[in-house]
DNA sequence: AACTACATTATAATAATTCTAAACTATTGA
DNA sequence: TCAATAGTTTAGAATTATTATAATGTAGTT
């Protein structure tokens, strides 16, 4: 289990300054066993809730953002108005639940790598994404 | 090129009153050569500014909810502040690009079928979709 | 310890979307 | 044809999500 000086020490080789605040996101984020999926409202709940620590919302978007652009976390854009974050940064797919709101992971037995045979002119691949949304066999919702 | 009165005609066939309001959006959208993107405020634009009809807001939300409900449209969600509608409803992949915030379709020569070899038990796949984010070779954006 | 630059905070501002309730209109059927 | 009614549109208010602001606080450096 990882220690708070590591993810200081992390934090410091992404020229970012390890205040209390993002040491705490740290900790709920990365501080486990399996990679997860979160929204901003989860964080700040599991902070607060949790964690009993006192965290503005201001400082939440903005960590989870520097973090983004760090590449410590990866968004998921499921529809306009449901949108998560990945502790996963490795390239993989997933499965959204619509009867559960419930955003899965992809493994390689999922399925298999997406080939692409023909990209726009002049410009590179960033990020290869793909989403599988699921819902209960005998519903029919959308 | 369609005509109006075949609108009206599509507009009932899925219980929708084909009302003025809804006429003129089907005219914006469906009545061209090729499938395309646009935003709300997309539209909103286009018939306030190039067909000079009013029409309002809510009305403009409540009829691009209705098409998505019944498959007229598709949403393609980019990321959290990003979200576009598709009037191309088959199933198809899209290139985003990140410079431009041009979202272009995958043809069949652009991509092979995605193999997905093992699903959610229980449920059954609604749809698959693939989010190729590309730009410029010589730039490092997001 | 003091300085500086960066972070955090509460709050205000903005943006996107949905709600509301009144006015309007397409459809039905008398 | 006309009235009844059920569904639709509308402006504006309300809500929600996110970002900006400016004052205060804090980490890192000297």
């Amino acid at each position: 289990m990882a220690k708070n000086c590591d993810f200081i020490e992390k934090l410091r080789e992404l020229g970012l300054r390890p205040t209390k605040q993002r040491v705490n996101i740290c900790e709920v984020l990365f501080n486990r066993e399996k990679t997860f999926h979160f929204t901003i409202n989860d964080l700040v709940k599991m902070i607060s809730e949790k964690m009993n620590q006192k965290i503005s919302l201001a400082t939440v978007y903005n960590t989870v953002h520097a973090f983004e652009k760090k590449g410590y976390l990866k968004e998921i854009s499921i529809d306009s108005h449901k949108s998560y974050f990945d502790t996963n940064t490795s390239a993989h797919h997933h499965f959204f639940d619509e009867d559960t709101n419930e955003l899965i992971d992809c493994d390689e037995n999922d399925i298999d790598p997406v080939n692409i045979k023909k990209n726009i002119t002049g410009k590179k691949i960033n990020s290869v994404e793909v989403l599988i949304k699921v819902a209960s066999d005998n519903q029919n919702q959308k």
